[in-house]
DNA sequence: TTGTACGCGTTATCAT
DNA sequence: ATGATAACGCGTACAA
């Protein structure tokens, strides 16, 4: 059925090894012939076949990815971000739905070089033979393989910084409080502390999740505050915009009468209702990152075991300004 | 490296020619030396080396589906259901979240067998010799594989049955009405032939979108109208959600004051805020045929075309009951 | 610089 | 019922 290099050597009339190494772009072929077997390849509508390649090389550049079960945006545009990053390698990406064993017997299967798993699954995950990195924060497990993450305290650091520059001293931060999520944790401390540092008090409000009307619900509450914050720090995406929607209802103009900074850096910040000022590492390196750092682990063969906690960056758009004048 | 069946077959003191007949299920091979050969290999950890059986069958057994990059609950659930279908065959599936075109690079690098696309994405993929199967209606383009696709008319014609001999009359569509999107046009229509039929007022209130907001903001105006409607038909299980919590709020009780049917029928239905009644094809039967379907396709060779229209079912719960007496 | 020959792990065909 | 052996398409040490 398909070409083999068999096929183009006997067209070319040279030996099938050959092809391969013109094919491999091996220095140990002449420019003449190797252009001539190129040139015949490509006429014959060669495409390597990937089963034989792998059976030799014992590499089959595909990285796996198992695909957490939570259903947020965020976590989606991230995978979307990470497919993204590997088409400029050699690599490429699957993701398997299953649980995280039963992804582990897939990508098995399929002799994947490396694996990309997130937070939630990686507690799941046997340290295995295979090449891994993690993303997001892990707990207190040890664990042998490198993780990359957010530096979550940093981030608030400059959210913090940039509000209070601007004039605020009534800083809210709306979000999950009250969790074991090591994530959510991360987020109220770091917000705490910058707080802290400046002296100013906090105002913690908790959400009870991290969905949109939990978002929603929280301005309620902020409302019925006699002593009224004039910026909001929402604690993610999906938060910040129950946020936005309920002051809007309200009737309070954003950023003339409220501030919004949002948790979490993608590029849907930018399309919300109002553009959303936003703090944290950009999803796109992030995504450089994780992919970065799989590749090395794969091609170094070192275990490393470390953990990365990427700097955050602050986004300027519409939803922040100046604190009213009082 | 890994374990082969050579391997195997040293420990276990046959040929490896046997191992793989006993591997492969053979009555070739007498059921005990089977059932050592199978404990060994168990014992060893082995798992068979994908490329090499790839290499000698011209089969891969692996199936691709091309992952929309849209974030909605319901596909993702579809998704899942799909995978686990393929866990009962000897097919697994792999996904790909890039753009119809960069997905079908993969898929062919990995020579699978067959192709899953939604319709959002298969305008863009081109009429191929690898076997497809599309899930979702497709406009009016004419195509050369088998669709897939839930009978809207069917679910809104046994949605307004049920609510017709609960002794409703005035019920009510809650959904994006106008729009491109043949679903949706799809679901108003099939109401809107059911009240005709029936004699019923028609009453459709579009959401202008199919967000969780959307439905909620919806129910504004229902309580705005001077003649109430007593049933409430969801368009979507995000817009459902947005009802009933909007209901909730204004101190309308479900189902005694207000009965509400919500349109797809996944297992998330049941743990909603009310147990949700609801109608669709339940996303397992649609997962199973959708693979079933792509089965056939490739294992057939047939050559088929043809649009499949599931029939829906009604799952009953707490959020509808009796009209109210009046 | 080019060609020969072997091996990768598996299935399948033919002997035994 | 079991074993030996030839493919499958490719890379690569080694030979020419």
């Amino acid at each position: 059925m398909g070409i083999t290099i068999k096929d183009i050597a006997k067209e070319a009339n040279v030996s099938y090894s050959t092809v391969s190494k013109a094919l491999n772009n091996s220095p140990l072929v002449k420019e003449v012939t190797k252009q001539k077997i190129l040139r015949v390849a490509k006429e014959m509508g060669y495409e390597p076949n990937l089963a034989a390649k792998q059976l030799v090389r014992k590499k089959t550049e595909v990285i796996g990815l198992i695909w957490p079960t939570i259903e947020r945006i965020v976590l989606a545009t991230l995978v979307t971000n990470i497919s993204k990053a590997f088409e400029a390698t050699k690599y490429s990406m699957i993701l398997s739905v299953d649980s995280a064993e039963t992804s582990l017997d897939t990508f098995k299967k399929f002799q994947v070089d490396g694996m990309i798993v997130f937070a939630e699954s990686h507690q799941m995950v046997p340290e295995d033979q295979i090449p891994l990195v993690a993303y997001g924060v892990s707990g207190k497990r040890k664990v042998s393989y490198p993780i990359i993450d957010a530096n979550h305290e940093q981030a608030m650091e400059q959210a913090v910084q940039y509000l209070a520059e601007l004039g605020h001293h009534h800083i809210a931060y709306v979000g999950h409080l009250d969790t074991e999520d090591a994530l959510q944790r991360e987020k109220v401390e770091g917000y705490q502390k910058a707080m802290k540092k400046r002296n100013l008090k906090q105002q913690s409000i908790d959400t009870n999740g991290l969905d949109w009307y939990d978002g929603y619900l929280a301005v309620e509450e902020i409302i019925r505050l006699t002593h009224q914050p004039t910026a909001i720090i929402g604690g993610s995406y999906d938060i910040s915009g129950g946020i936005v929607r309920s002051l809007h209802e309200k009737g309070v103009s954003i950023p003339d009468a409220m501030s919004v900074v949002s948790y979490d850096n993608i590029p849907q910040m930018e399309t919300m209702e109002i553009p959303m000022t936003c703090i944290g590492v950009p999803v796109d390196i992030l995504a450089e990152e994780i992919v970065a750092t799989i590749i090395h682990h794969i091609e170094s063969g070192e275990e490393d075991e470390f953990i990365k906690k990427l700097t955050p960056s602050l986004t300027e758009r519409k939803s922040a300004g100046p604190a009213p004048q009082s």
